[in-house]
DNA sequence: CGCATATAGTTAGTTAGCGAACTAATTTAA
DNA sequence: TTAAATTAGTTCGCTAACTAACTATATGCG
């Protein structure tokens, strides 16, 4: 906290904002082309969905949906949302959690583990075509930097908002 | 284009791709914050606003709307709709392109360029709190890479949509 | 010329996110 | 032990983006 800032340079963290909006942006719009239609259940996946989804398979689900929130730093209104659009599809399954009323666990069915696997195989095939013809290791040379600057704010957002 | 692809790191790239959300979504709520109030001509200002109110001060105004749209990688309503409330609030003002009646042209006002003073030294006071404690040189270690990668998506975009 | 096509900007309607405020359940502490 | 404070999830109303469709002007070609 304390310390001699020497002069930072605005600019440059400027353009790496503006680039880091700018590719969030596109990679969106590519994403949401790539999961538009066409998944299993029908009607397609949002990818806030998708990245629900994905969480709650390789990391285990049974998850609260305040706790979900958190994880993706997005406000419960809008991970209750997700989670509705996902029980609609009949992706997710929401059970009571025994011992505190208040609270939901977030559950996979099967239907959503075929849709999911389907939904990232049409992503990969998006990223890859996506990034047909670049360095993709330059591009990842970028990783380290961009995981410590969103680490650090992370931080800093749930100092500020108290977790 | 034609090239031997490597099997492609999946799992890093996507890791990438959301860091670049999780960031873009954080830094955007320290903009908004930061712009949120007290702008010169009352009322804030939003942060798509002071990008187009910036570069319209630094690279030269005299844009078409439908130009700054396809600059910022913003649907013509979007850009319509912020050129409308940089106007309501005298920002910027719109003339007739005199040769082309389908055609307008923002030019920034007086008003527009103290506005935009001032937010930019809000916005940097926030950038400067937000990155205390952190190693900048570190992280804009990324910005090559982010570049390349943002260039990229760029041109893949514009050659879709025929530019 | 005059019609087909393309471009500039706007309007209408949708969507995904947010914050504020609410209800219900739990925990803390007087 | 009961009142106050906290936590989980939802509802409401807003904003800023999008796409699709429209109007008006420009351009290109038969």
């Amino acid at each position: 906290m304390t310390e001699h800032d020497p002069p930072p340079d605005y600019a440059a963290i400027r353009d790496l904002f503006r680039n880091v909006g700018i590719i969030n942006q596109l990679a969106g719009a590519v994403a949401r082309r790539a999961l538009g239609s066409s998944v299993v259940g029908g009607a397609g996946m949002g990818t806030s969905e998708m990245m629900v989804l994905g969480r709650s398979i390789r990391m285990g689900d049974g998850e609260t949906p305040t706790r979900l929130a958190r994880l993706f730093q997005l406000s419960k209104p809008s991970m209750s949302a997700i989670i509705t659009k996902l029980g609609r599809k009949g992706f997710v399954e929401l059970r009571a959690d025994t011992g505190d009323a208040r609270s939901k666990r977030v559950y996979v069915t099967e239907t959503g583990r075929a849709a999911h696997a389907a939904a990232e195989a049409q992503l990969n095939t998006a990223m890859v075509r996506e990034l047909a013809g670049v360095d993709v290791a330059a591009i990842l040379s970028a990783a380290p930097g961009i995981a410590l600057l969103k680490g650090h704010m992370d931080e800093r957002r749930n100092a500020v908002d108290g977790l």
